[in-house]
DNA sequence: TGTACATCAGTGAACGCGCGTTCACTGATGTAC
DNA sequence: TGTACATCAGTGAACGCGCGTTCACTGATGTAC
């Protein structure tokens, strides 16, 4: 063969990557395939030997930043504790740096407008982290368990959301440690005593 | 004048009703001017006698739908108080119905991209419901009743963007339910009792 | 061993189309003299 | 009163450009006989 072994996979995973960061910096539709390919190196047309179209490449991106995030909140919980996963989460540099951070929270009403098998896959995900999230809740039952790390899941979303979107540091900071406060709450309390 | 008083701001503003619907339904930079003022009635041209630029023109609608918003929300929390204005926000209907919903749920991620004057005008409105909702947490100090309400904002804000992007229908209730609980717990729980 | 052919990742130009924006023009009305 | 001109919301074609996708081709390597 012209290439080394294993060539055609690396090519493929370097076109995710950088995609997988346009897609977070600038958003699923704002970003073009030919700007994702001169990024990877390629030129146009070799986009299709490696992926069958646009929303291809967006499931496969949207598939592995959640398998990562899954895997890295799972090794910082049992590590470091649930505390600990959700400061680094609220924290100014995970804000200051869309690209390389939480999918959901760069992208998720974006997710809510793509296909179906798209959705189907984020679906699958966001259930595998709401259960790594609820066994650390280990006061509740295991409904309520799920419903508070929902909530928790949610609250760490939007508030990253919005301390991004707010044009006034000192307010992006207080989003930020307030909602570490919120969640802290959330975990602490099952609803019934 | 060819046309009676008041039309030119008639015009103006069916424009940016339809564009809000749009830009809410499929994302800014998913949506084209020319749908836009097809939708409206108009041909392409027309648009630069309203707006100087598609900038101007989501400026506009971001305010628009966010003040709209803020009044509806004060009349309601005044007339049927906080809880059912919670679970209006997170009713189904409202879930169901991206294009005349809540601008935040809709394109929060997409908001901190945009130009400084659209993310500045977004933070002064954010700020105002933050203040009504904080006035309806009377067991907390100042302080912590706006740490808090902005928690709860962000709480429905990330609730209702989830159980728009799941696509099973009975986790996504479970997640507008879970969220119904998990606010009241915060707004009923000062954090220093 | 040498030669003909198959493989295949990648090139780069082109497809039709829609983007945001510009602009010469229309035509109904109002105003000036 | 009649006529010439100003106003202005809206038309519709066009601008240059980028979009997602297609495709004939390249050229280095592997395989067959």
């Amino acid at each position: 063969m012209r290439y080394e072994k294993g060539h055609k996979e690396s090519t493929r995973q370097q076109i995710t990557e950088v995609a997988s960061k346009q897609f977070r910096d600038q958003g699923v539709s704002a970003v073009g395939l030919a700007a994702i390919m001169a990024d990877a190196g390629l030129t146009n047309g070799a986009f299709y030997t490696h992926f069958s179209s646009k929303n291809d490449l967006v499931r496969e991106c949207v598939e592995q930043t959640l398998d990562a995030q899954l895997q890295a909140i799972s090794r910082n919980i049992s590590e470091h504790g649930l505390e600990a996963v959700l400061r680094q989460y609220l924290s100014p540099s995970h804000r200051d740096d869309r690209g390389h951070g939480c999918p959901s929270a760069a992208l998720l009403p974006e997710i809510s407008r793509q296909s179906p098998e798209i959705r189907h896959a984020y679906t699958a995900r966001f259930n595998a982290v709401i259960e790594v999230i609820a066994q650390q809740l280990p006061g509740h039952d295991p409904d309520d368990a799920h419903q508070t790390a929902r909530a928790m899941f949610a609250l760490v979303v939007g508030s990253l959301q919005l301390a991004r979107a707010v044009d006034d540091p000192a307010l992006s900071d207080d989003i930020l440690e307030g909602a570490i406060a919120a969640v802290l709450r959330l975990a602490a309390r099952p609803s019934k005593a």
